[in-house]
DNA sequence: AAATTAGTACTAATAAATTAGTATGCGCAG
DNA sequence: CTGCGCATACTAATTTATTAGTACTAATTT
């Protein structure tokens, strides 16, 4: 087996998204979910989702016919490590900057940002 | 030329930020900067600079002996697009969960928060 | 039952990213 | 002047990610 990295890339996402937002899924409801958006093979979608059930992200079990897929891992976990491992790479670990650029280029009020560090705050 | 995306890979970022931190570098700068933390050979270095330089990250101009490279965009430029695209791929384009990621993950303090959100308010 | 449909396993092709080799040129130390 | 050190250009190998084909099985339709 080729070994790979065991971060979601691109493509993997774009799966999870799918997973996530259902519950439980077959190939075939992510297949015909991401048909909608791109041309896409039956079996690329299969391999793909494989390869997440071996980076643990997918569990699956048998049932009627087809294998029933489910996230292994909540999103807001999974999620949390991507921002962690993207705060790494660009910013060297410091969240900070990263805030920095949110809020010049991103639209997010005054109100956002106070709201959030009342919560942060009182935690 | 097989197609790259335009947008910075893992490697060539990490050639990047060595180039920022520098205001300019020859290869064998960024080489001997990056062989602190890994084993790589300097023709590899070469070929990524090269390839930052098609992609618009980086110019040159004939020095002496060996092409000196500078930086072609700012870093806030750059990590700014990586980070809408970030976004947009994660968060399907909205900032505001990640914030709350940030918030509630990494060691963003109340006084951050008020800090950047003043710099906001007064904008 | 034969044909069609939908599924899986196994394998492989293609693309993109990463790493590095080889040939070659030039300046200069000896 | 000649060989070493360091630079580039050009080419290529390797690795990882992405996409898909083929063979085979089981259920369903006709």
């Amino acid at each position: 087996m080729r070994s790979r990295s065991s971060i979601l890339t691109g493509q993997e996402l774009e799966i999870m998204k799918v997973v996530w937002e259902r519950e439980s899924v077959t190939v075939r409801d992510v297949y015909e979910a991401l048909l909608e958006r791109r041309k896409v093979a039956y079996t690329t979608v299969m391999t793909m989702m494989k390869i997440l059930e071996q980076k643990k992200y997918l569990k699956k079990n048998q049932a009627e016919r087809a294998y029933v897929y489910r996230a292994a891992q909540p999103q807001g976990q999974v999620v949390g490590a991507m921002v962690r491992d993207f705060v790494n790479r660009v910013f060297n670990g410091s969240a900070a900057p990263l805030l920095v650029h949110l809020v010049k280029e991103h639209d997010l009020s005054a109100e956002d940002l106070e709201e959030i560090a009342r919560l942060r705050r009182d935690k």
